[in-house]
DNA sequence: AAGGTTTTTGCAACTGGTTGCAATTAATCG
DNA sequence: CGATTAATTGCAACCAGTTGCAAAAACCTT
């Protein structure tokens, strides 16, 4: 159960509306985890109702725009989460199901998909090295601030992870295939 | 829904049964895919349902052990599947939401978790490099062979870029917190 | 032969994530 | 001012994955 955790790391850095979470994940969080704004409504509901958050209505917004604030029971709820531990996240993706099924049912056009993934990858690692050069030209003076980096960097090996892996790919297949 | 490809794949490769499939997945899907043998249970049914897969029973066996195959209309919807492109896989880890986590609330202790996930990750490279030394000394002749080295590959990189990461968190946390 | 252990399969309940749609309210446009 | 659009929240139904438990059949022990 992350996504309660991530909301919490998140409206600690800044109180926010559900809305403004979303996109908040899709620009900053989204290397390492993401979420539909569906669920990050229900999950801000339960943890209001846990008394992890609070939220005041916001005048002058459109519609019934609510700003959460984490509550110290809230806090206290990350802050033992963090210490807790666990295994490392199963792995699951199917790009690595079609390489393997590929190579057993013979060519099935996977090329062209390797290729579009690829091409997403680049996108995103280009993004990354945007932020990169905005927060970080300089090396991180406080420790959230080189925490935050550690992460961006991961972000950016997994772009080129995955680069890599595709070439490797397209160069087998284009082997065989020619 | 890519379990059921997995298991069509490992079917395809040779026909087992479920709890078969089960310890494959342990020893060689897994760098890239996991499954509870209910899961593959449940799938599996639902597989021979549609007509996708077929099974016989397998005398001299403890429990009611079942053989299952693929069968033309299975290898089918494989085939469809792979050439039929997606997405990359939306990334989930709970151990960088717990890193920016740390950040924000202060030490809490993540140093030990970090130290455990390393030392798991390790000994999953050590088993992949074994399986790489045994199948893979000399380099692959056909194709099937070539496109399941790259998905080794892909295990063995993807473990090396965890240690990687970790090493880079625990020195951080190690700078700020002596 | 009785009783336990292992292998194999499975049900049921739950949690988390996804998709499609709708309701409310404010801002904007003609 | 009325109609349209954008922002914000949410319901409901569904799908996939997880956990805990148990049943059946063979094998193993004493």
């Amino acid at each position: 159960m992350s996504l309660r955790h991530a909301l919490l790391t998140a409206l600690l850095e800044k109180p926010a509306s559900g809305l403004e979470l979303a996109k908040r994940f899709d620009r900053s969080i989204a290397y390492f985890w993401n979420a539909t704004h569906q669920q990050i409504y229900r999950e801000l509901s339960r943890m209001e109702a846990e008394g992890l958050i609070e939220s005041t209505p916001e005048e002058n917004a459109r519609g019934v725009k609510k700003i959460h604030r984490v509550l110290p029971e809230g806090r206290k709820e990350l802050k033992r989460w963090v210490g807790e531990g666990g295994d490392p996240a199963p792995l699951r993706d199917p790009m690595m199901v079609r390489l393997r099924a590929e190579g057993v049912v013979g060519p099935a056009g996977l090329a062209d998909s390797l290729r579009a993934q690829r091409k997403q990858h680049l996108a995103k690692r280009a993004l990354y090295r945007e932020f990169e050069a905005k927060d970080f030209s300089k090396s991180p003076a406080d420790r959230a601030a080189a925490l935050r980096y550690v992460v961006l960097k991961a972000g950016l090996k997994y772009e080129d992870y995955w680069i890599e892996m595709l070439d490797e790919a397209l160069a087998v297949l284009d082997e065989f295939d020619h």
